[in-house]
This record gives structure tokens, sequence and C-alpha cells, in this order.
DNA sequence: AGATGCATGTAAATCGTTACATGATTCA
DNA sequence: TGAATCATGTAACGATTTACATGCATCT
């Protein structure tokens, strides 16, 4: 149920409705949730229930109304709480080397092929943490520690992919030169 | 439902009972499924329905009776198929980035310390990676580039753990610094 | 005129894990 | 004697996604 406290940090930022979380899901790439109403409202509900947010409505001319939230003491504390809780290391969910682990039956041609659009497919992922959008994100960092720290989570993705390309390439490489010597 | 295809190129190396299957997923470290009855034995209706694998009851002296599964052409077809298809990108699921985006609100030793926990864990799945039970798995490869690739991917679990290591031993290391600078 | 944005929510479906249920055998 | 292994399967729950539903405003 991580999704709470997700939510929570963000209220912790400022108030913020469910609609603004919403998009702050879709741009985070950290937070890895689709941003989908049905978890995001009903997570609001709950905490509201539990008292760590309180709820206010506020009347647009225009636009329908909202609901903005906003994080109280005990939800700071539980927020806190959570950040100390024992740190899981990281799932390494790869679908592409399921696939790889079957691909001997592959002719070579549609191997490298295979390898190369994985190789497309992280280098375009790199860009993403490059686009404009996050480094406005980084400018809503409260502290220098922590605008450290987020240009830090981004530059973790950065690494991962990175070496992930190093990987392919050598891969791809090393089966090439196999290929040549058998011809 | 890549389960399915995960259990088909299981049944791709030999004959296998949900049991067998079930153990299997336990031990890959790169197919990453907990094992779980009730997704194999549903999965293997299902793949039989399709055609996909046949199934033959054996039955024993003093164990209960196995059913066997074993692939079909249209098996090795609908796998080749799917190992054919379009790659995706990792997803980098890891709840500890986003424990650290609200992290800024702990003591430098609480950051530390979480930080270090977070090391000590990342260290522990690189020792998993070197368990003799991976080098087992090896043994199974049916070709010189099978072994390759299986090597290749058990090299990609270790190089993401690694750099995972650099990472968080820079951030530490930085952050001491800082801490030091202020005092 | 049609797509997109603002803003809320619900319904249905899928996916995944843990726990339950049974029962014999073997090992410590 | 109690735990683990062999072997099948179901039930219940929780997590997650996609799609449905509404309605006004703005932009192309």
């Amino acid at each position: 149920m991580t999704i709470q406290y997700a939510i929570l940090g963000f209220l912790s930022l400022q108030p913020m409705s469910g609609y603004d979380l919403k998009k702050m899901f879709q741009d985070s790439l950290t937070v890895h949730w689709s941003g989908n109403n049905n978890q995001i409202y009903r997570a609001l509900v709950d905490l509201f229930d539990e008292g760590l947010v309180t709820r206010e409505v506020i009347q647009q001319e225009n636009y329908p109304a909202r609901k903005v939230y906003s994080i109280t003491e005990n939800g700071r504390t539980a927020l806190h709480r959570w950040v100390l809780s024992d740190p899981e290391s990281p799932e390494l969910k790869n679908n592409f080397l399921i696939q790889l682990t079957w691909a001997d039956r592959l002719r070579p041609e549609e191997l490298d092929h295979l390898l190369k659009q994985y190789d497309d497919e992280v280098e375009n992922q790199i860009l993403i943490t490059r686009a404009p959008k996050q480094q406005e994100l980084l400018a809503q960092a409260r502290s220098p520690r922590e605008r450290y720290l987020w240009e830090m989570i981004l530059k973790n993705r950065t690494m991962r992919y990175e070496t992930e390309l190093t990987w392919i390439r050598n891969l791809r490489q090393e089966l090439l030169k196999e290929t040549e010597h058998h011809k």
C-alpha cells in the first residue's frame, strides 16, 4: 500500500486535488503508478478517514468543483515513519530477459534485430529522463539537500539505462563476432 | 499474460509437471513470479485447451500421480513468435527511490542509516546471483550460444546491482562531505 | 466539429499473492 | 514428533489497469 505514502509525499509539497495528483503520478518517473482514478480517489478517501489528510471543497466559476487535500501533522508523522522503514532492494523485472532466455532458436539476424530493438527502446528511456518536464520538477525542491537527492534519483535512472546499453552493445558485438567466425 | 510463455519456455527444455515448474519459477532470478500454484495450474489448463501442450498422467508408487506436460509443435511456434515480439524497456520499480524522494526531513544520521541499509540489501542480491543453484541451471543449456545467452542474462543482473552499489556509495560519500562541511 | 483539458467518480476485469485443503513419505 | 518433500488443486484477498459515465470550457 505504498500508493498512500506516495500521495502523502506529494501532498507534503503542497495541497492538491485528486486530479493534480493524477498528473503528478503520470509525470513522475520514479513513482510507478499509471495515475488511474480508481486508486487515487479511493486512497484519498482512506487517508481522510485515517486523519492523515484534510479536505476542502473549492467551487470554481467555469470548471467543476475541486476537492483539495492537505496533509495533517499526523500525515507528516506517518510519512516520516514510512521513509525510515526498511528499504527493499529494487525489483529487476525485465520481460525482455525472459524473451532472451528462449532466443537461441532464432537465426542470427533475427536475434540481432531483437537486440537492436531493445537497444532503441532503452535509448529512448534515457531521452525521457532528460526531458524538460523532469527539470521543472527539480525546481520544486525545498532545500539544497532535497534538490541534490532528486537529482541523484534522476541520475540513478540514467545510470541504470546506461548500464543496460553497455550490456546490450557488448552482447551484440560478441554475437556478431561469433557469426563472422562461422562463415 | 507472459506467464504462459514463461511456462512454454521451461517446457521447451523438457516435459515437466506443475510441481516441477513451481520449482523452476522459485529458482529463477529472471522469471519473476512467486511460483504460486494458482497461476501455474490454471495456466497449464489454459495452455492445454489451446493445444500448446499435451498432458500425460504418470502413476507413481509411493508418491501422488504426476501430470506431465509436454510442449507441442504449435506450442513451439507460439513461443518462437513471442520471443520475436517487440521488446519493452525494463520496468525500473524501486520503492526505495520513492522513500528517498521524501527523505529530506531526516537527520543526517537517519538518512545515512537508511542508505547503509539499502547498500546491504543490494550487496546481498549480488551474492544470490553468484549462488551455486544458478550455475547448475547453466548446465541445462542446449548449445554454446544458449549457454552464452544465459551467462549474459546473469551478468545483466550483477551489472545492475553493481551500478546500484556505485550509485549509493557515491551518494553516501557526498552527503557525508556536506555534513562535515557544516560542522 | 472534434479533440483536449478540467474534475469527479464507479464498474469490471485481470493479475498476483497468501492461505487453505489433502495425504502419503522421508529425514532429522 | 515435527518439518520438509512430493503432488494436486481451490478460495479469498489484494493490487492494478482499462473502460465507463458525466458535463462544461477551450482550443484547433
